[in-house]
DNA sequence: GCTTGACTTAGAGCGCACTCGAAGTTGCAG
DNA sequence: CTGCAACTTCGAGTGCGCTCTAAGTCAAGC
């Protein structure tokens, strides 16, 4: 099973241009990548699965800078475990805040469509039509704006 | 009623900062804004409900070209509202999408940092103690990365 | 042996969303 | 009246995270 991948099987695999995985590497996310003796990269199992880890902090968005250092920490070794908890427990929340605020702000885009399909029934309707005082109560609720 | 903030008013109250506000209103997301006879900007309560509405397209992860376009669409009025809904329905689908991704994320995070307890559990321990095969399943578990 | 395409490096370039600087008004406190 | 903070415009600069280019090397098929 040491298959060892290249570049650009890792790139499929991960779903990141063979550009960003070079990147990684000589910003230092990645320690240097074993070669081919053509010096070509060979990918081990253990590098893609970092590789899949750190993407999980990237899409959770984990600045590169902290990465950075939580790949650090993990070249140091067993004596930086409670630091890497302590990094990735921050992390945790902060994600767990955003998840929040984006809940929230979704909801009131949520509102919002609701009442634009309320206006287009409207606007299909006879305008003659009392509609009652709905659609101003609710313009009073979105705060003046269409 | 008719108050009408200042600009540094109005970066207190939304948390965006008077260049943005500025930049928001040149780049076209805010049609021109009321000007007192100084030249100085003074905002109405509309101003502010659009902006703050933008402010959760922008949270939310909506970029600029497409508050653009929303923009644009309020500008054109009642006959836009479809389009309008269009738009946030399909930034709605993706950031519930993003929501997922993101949940699924945190999940492995949060096991990576119960699994971080652990060690740090057991380095604390007597190294000569049998811990059982817990350890070597959990790192199986973790594919063979610290 | 030759072609084709994937690989290598170092460094430059890009798109996004701000963010700031310069140079000049304005408005209010003392 | 003086000082000074807050405002104005226009354009340039910044930080982030890639993304691409150039020039060259390597590997496999014909």
């Amino acid at each position: 099973m040491e298959t060892n991948l290249t570049i650009q099987q890792v790139a499929t695999l991960t779903q990141l241009s063979v550009h960003t995985l070079r990147y990684y590497e000589r910003v230092g996310l990645l320690q240097p990548v074993g070669r081919a003796t053509s010096g070509h990269r060979r990918y081990s199992a253990a590098d893609i699965a970092r590789i899949e880890f750190l993407t999980r902090l990237r899409t959770t968005g984990m600045p590169i800078r902290q990465m950075l250092r939580f790949s650090e920490l993990l070249r140091q070794g067993d004596a930086s475990v409670s630091e890497r908890r302590a990094l990735l427990e921050a992390h945790y929340q902060q994600v767990r805040e955003r998840l929040q605020e984006l809940n929230q702000n979704l909801a009131v885009i949520e509102f919002k469509i609701e009442h634009y399909k309320k206006l287009e029934a409207d606007q299909g309707a006879d305008p003659w039509l009392d509609k009652g005082p709905t659609v101003a109560k609710q313009n009073a609720a979105l705060r003046l704006e269409a």
